[in-house]
Formats: C-alpha cells, sequence, structure tokens
DNA sequence: TTAGGGTTAG
C-alpha cells in the first residue's frame, strides 16, 4: 500500500479494527509520523464503538509513540477526561511536558478536570502557572477550567479569584462559581453571583434549585422549581434527590412519576433511594419496567441486591448485562458490587473472574475495588492476599480497616487484628459500628475478655451505641472463657430484647461448660425465638447428658419427636425462664 | 458548567 492511501484512508471514519490494521501497516513500513493523524483519527470515529476499548487503543499508541505532535496528543488528553481516565490523562500530560512539548488549549482546558478527579491539587495549581506561562491566561474555556478545578477542590476564594481576573467569561464561568459555592453550603454567595449574572440558563436554574435542596428547604425549592423558565431532567432529578435526602420518598416517588422525560440518572436515583431503604421489590419492579437499560440502570440494580444480602441476584444481573446481545461494558461501580456479592457468597472462583474482567477492560485499581477484593479474600480464606492488598491501599480509611479488622479475626490473626486496630487508631480514624464487630471478634478469637469490655467503653468514647451483635459476641467472649454468670448479667443488662444469637451464644457455652440452669433458660429463649430450629434441642440434649441427666434428655428427645409428628413448633415442656 | 451510582457489620 502506498503512503498517500494511508493518509486519505486515515480522513474517513473507520472501524476500530480496521483501524488497527492500518496502525500495523503502518509501523511495518516504517510510515510512523502519521502515528498522530492515526490517534486523532480514531478519536474521531469512535462514536460507535465501546469506549474501553477505545481508550485501550489511544493509551497503547501515546505510551509507544516516539511523536510528540501537539494536536493530536491534546486532543487525546482531552479524550481520555471525557471517558473518566484521569489518571491516564495526567501520565500522557505530564510525559507531553518532559518531552518539551507546549500544551495546547485541548490539553489546558481539560487537564484541571483530570487533577481535581484524581484529587491532586498541586498538579491544577501547577497548571495554572503554565496557563500564564504559554500566555493562555485569556482563554475563555481554560479560566472557567481552572475555576472550576478551585471550586470543587474546595477553594472557593482562589476560585473567584481566578472569576474576577477573568477578561472575557461566558455562562459556564458564571454557573462553575456558583456550583462551587452550593457544593460547600455557601448558598448566599451562590444566590448573589446568580442574582448579579447577565444570562442565566438552565445550568444556572438547577444549582440554585440544588443549593436549596441541599439546605433541606424543599419548600421553596418547589417554589423555584414552578418559577423555572424552563425545567429539564435534571431540575426534576434534583427535586427527587431532595426529597429522598428528607426521607420524603413518596414525594420523591410522585416527583420521578410526574416527570415527562426521565433519564438514567432518575432512575438511578430512585432506585439506589429504594435499595437504601431495604426496598428491593419497588427498585426490581422500577427497573424492569424500563425498557432500555443502559450501564448506569444495570450498576444501580447490581449494587441493590448486593447492598441487601441477595448475591446470587446480583451476580446473575451481572451475568445477564455481560451477554452479547445486551453487551453491557461494566465498569469500577459494576465490579465493585459484584465482588461483594461473591464474598458473600464466599465465591473466590467468581471473584478471580471478575479481577480479570479489570485487566481486560483497563479497569483501574482503587480504594473501592480493593476493598471489595480485600474483604473477598478474606472471606474466602486467602487472609494473605487480603493482607498484602490492604498494605498496597493508597489511602487506608475507615471501611479498609473495618474489612481488614474483621478479615484478620475471622481467619484466626487475633494479634493481627488488634496492631492493625490499635494503628487505626493512632491515625486519628474514628472506629464505626461495623469496625467494632470486627475487633470484638478478633477478641472473642484470642479469647481477650477485658479487652472486649475495653471495647464497651471505647465504644461510649467515639459515640457509638452497642448494638445487639456487638453484646452478642460479648456473651460468646464471656462464655467461651466459662464466665457464664457475667455473660447472662450482660444479657439482662441490654437496652433491647436480645435475638437468638445471643440466647444461642450462651446456650453454646453453657453446652461446653456443662451448665444446666442456665443451659434450660436460655435454650427456652431460643426455641420461643426460632421454634422451628433443631440446633438448640441437641445443644441442651448434650448439657443433659454430659451432667448426667438421663431423664430430662429423654423427656427432651421425646417432646422433638412428638413436636417433628405433630409439626406444633415450640418447646412447651419447658418452664419459660425471665431474663 | 448541573443532577447519580460502587467498598466494611447486621
Amino acid at each position: 500500500m502506498q503512503i498517500p492511501n494511508f493518509s486519505a484512508l486515515l480522513t474517513i471514519s473507520l472501524h476500530i479494527k480496521q483501524l488497527k490494521q492500518i496502525h500495523g501497516s503502518i509501523l511495518a513500513n516504517g510510515l510512523d509520523h502519521l502515528e498522530p493523524i492515526l490517534i486523532r483519527q480514531i478519536i474521531v470515529s469512535s462514536g460507535g464503538f465501546h469506549q474501553t476499548h477505545v481508550t485501550q487503543y489511544v493509551k497503547t499508541i501515546l505510551n509507544h509513540t516516539q511523536h510528540r505532535d501537539v494536536s493530536p496528543l491534546g486532543y487525546a488528553i482531552r479524550f481520555l477526561c471525557q471517558h473518566g481516565q484521569f489518571q491516564d490523562a495526567v501520565i500522557f500530560y505530564v510525559q507531553l511536558q518532559r518531552s518539551g512539548v507546549f500544551p495546547n488549549t485541548y490539553a489546558l482546558s481539560s487537564i484541571p478536570k483530570a487533577y481535581g478527579k484524581i484529587n491532586c491539587k498541586n498538579g491544577g495549581i501547577s497548571v495554572h502557572c503554565q496557563v500564564h506561562k504559554y500566555g493562555f491566561a485569556s482563554v475563555v474555556y481554560v479560566q472557567t477550567a481552572l475555576l472550576d478545578f478551585y471550586s470543587k477542590m474546595g477553594d472557593i476564594k482562589t476560585a473567584h479569584k481566578v472569576f474576577d481576573e477573568m477578561s472575557e467569561r461566558n455562562v459556564v464561568s458564571w454557573n462553575a462559581i456558583i456550583s462551587g459555592y452550593v457544593k460547600f453550603g455557601e448558598f448566599e454567595m451562590a444566590q448573589s453571583v446568580f442574582d448579579r449574572m447577565p444570562e442565566r440558563d438552565i445550568v444556572s436554574w438547577n444549582a440554585i434549585l440544588l443549593g436549596y435542596a441541599k439546605a433541606g428547604k424543599m419548600d421553596q425549592a418547589y417554589v423555584l422549581f414552578k418559577e423555572m423558565p424552563e425545567r429539564g431532567a435534571s431540575s426534576w432529578n434534583v427535586m427527587i434527590r431532595g426529597y429522598i435526602d428528607c426521607g420524603n420518598i413518596e414525594l420523591a416517588r410522585g416527583f420521578f412519576d410526574a416527570m415527562p422525560k426521565r433519564n438514567s440518572i432518575s432512575y438511578i436515583t430512585m432506585i439506589s433511594a429504594y435499595s437504601k431503604c431495604g426496598d428491593v421489590e419497588s427498585a426490581e419492579k422500577i427497573f424492569y419496567e424500563e425498557e432500555k437499560k443502559d450501564q448506569l440502570l444495570y450498576n444501580a440494580m447490581v449494587a441493590c441486591y448486593a447492598q441487601n444480602g441477595r448475591p446470587k441476584e446480583a451476580l446473575h444481573l451481572f451475568d445477564e448485562m455481560l451477554q452479547p446481545i445486551l453487551n453491557i461494558q461494566p465498569d469500577k461501580m459494576t465490579l465493585a458490587s459484584a465482588i461483594s456479592a461473591c464474598s458473600q457468597l464466599g465465591d473466590s472462583n467468581m471473584g478471580g473472574r471478575i479481577e480479570s474482567y479489570m485487566g481486560e477492560f483497563g479497569i483501574r485499581m482503587d480504594n473501592y475495588l480493593s476493598t471489595a477484593l480485600i474483604d473477598m479474600h478474606a472471606k474466602c480464606g486467602n487472609i494473605d492476599k487480603a493482607i498484602e492488598l490492604f498494605h498496597r491501599l493508597e489511602k487506608k480509611d475507615i471501611v479498609a480497616y473495618s474489612a481488614i479488622i474483621l478479615g484478620c479475626g475471622i481467619n484466626g490473626r487475633g494479634q493481627d487484628a488488634i496492631k492493625l486496630f490499635e494503628e487505626m487508631i493512632d491515625s486519628n480514624i474514628s472506629p464505626n459500628s461495623a469496625t467494632i464487630t470486627g475487633i470484638l471478634s478478633a477478641y472473642n478469637h484470642a479469647g481477650l475478655v477485658e479487652e472486649g469490655f475495653d471495647c464497651f467503653e471505647l465504644m461510649q468514647k467515639y459515640g457509638i451505641i452497642p448494638g445487639v451483635d456487638h453484646y452478642a459476641i460479648m456473651v460468646d467472649l464471656l462464655g467461651k472463657a466459662g464466665r457464664l454468670e457475667e455473660a447472662y448479667e450482660l444479657i439482662k443488662k441490654m437496652p433491647m430484647q436480645p435475638h437468638s444469637g445471643v440466647w444461642g451464644a450462651l446456650l453454646l457455652a453453657c453446652s461446653v461448660h456443662n451448665n444446666v440452669e442456665l443451659g434450660e433458660i436460655a435454650a427456652a429463649k431460643c426455641f420461643k425465638l426460632e421454634p422451628n430450629s433443631t440446633g438448640y434441642c441437641s445443644l441442651l440434649s448434650k448439657i443433659y447428658v454430659s451432667s448426667g441427666k438421663w431423664d430430662e434428655a429423654t423427656r427432651l428427645r421425646e417432646a422433638i419427636e412428638e413436636r417433628s409428628f405433630n409439626k406444633v413448633p415450640g418447646c412447651s415442656w419447658i418452664k419459660p425462664a425471665e431474663a
């Protein structure tokens, strides 16, 4: 093939496969100088392809090409930013600078957003310096991007300074500063900028509407909503979100039903609201009623199943979205939920498959995914792998600590769990209810009773109210140590009704330590709370046998047989004991 | 430039 043919080919819209072939031929023919044009063409033609494939391929070429033509590279950086590949955009931007190439407006107007997304304030500040250095200080797009960067980083002062110094402003610049004030709760400032705006568009109105919603002033939000010159799906979505945050899910649903044209955000807002209050059925109804299901909708429903202890359904839906007929690409959100489902099932095979998707689709590991994987490996018994992942975490937050502490606890690594808990407290991270469950389980495994009690005091310090499960672990811990009376006293002091787990822990301890009296009390409670479970009967029977109380053992066995014959739930023969 | 979704326990 001749050189002119390549150039001509690269001016028309082609399939990614054809572009890949052309790329191969270009390199084989030593025509590397055409690579920049190829990059641009891939991006331009990318509309119909999977974005992940395109971004992967663009990244591959960027990594390998020797050419440093600013136009396609700036274009590529903007493309990566538009497709959420912020880390990579920053890497290429830095490479571009290192090779001595001046960035262009494409790169400079998109890179501040990338720095903001990866939470790198210094990066954005250095871009700000470069903007002045390279003479882009009067370009409205570049300045707006910088002002938006500062406002998103919470530095409203600098954002306002950039805004004040702008020689030219457009409606986007005004909206960016308003959104910044709204985001950080400075509603009055937002309102005052809004009042001064020379012209407003729907985004300006939505930003102010959001301000009311965030302040919980839904009555005023409604007045504004009615007054708005135009309303879009976003305006309705803000109202829905506002009512959900106020706990008025019915009114939110009313708006959802009434809106003229819903978008994916409307659906996922409602689904996640139902998910959070455990109403999986309503979420399912919305999901299945919508015919055009996209990635966002699937993600919301997979998450809903995973969050509500229905891991099989979560994975079933995950599989469905990968079917060639639908071929919806999973992303970080999907994988995080799917991994959570795997850990609930203890299924590390499926988990491994999901890990391999990450490579296949070029999904970068982040804190959410790492934490989900830590939990999964720990629950599947691979605690070393979990610990390794934990130590590789960039930022160890409360969820990651909770997951690893619990993981160590359930894998018999009590001492490791205790060390990590201390490390967490030293790094000024306050434990939450889940962390306490984890550390208490670790003390329980290690048989550290006093530390368990100390933990109850610690909870008070951090304002955590002990839940029924914390008591259950404590009862188990005391029971195992043979301190049965203390365990019983603790149950009596509980401010809430003990569940069968609490009484079951006491009963188990009684069976280990052959305590008939407390065993009968605990068993009676268990029978009442879970009449259909036979496990408690066997435990009590074991206590009788071990204590030589053959008559009671026989009576109990007869009662069980009679019960299963008559299908009458409960064991009525035992004297009900008061706790 | 706005709106939304993911990770820990129960």
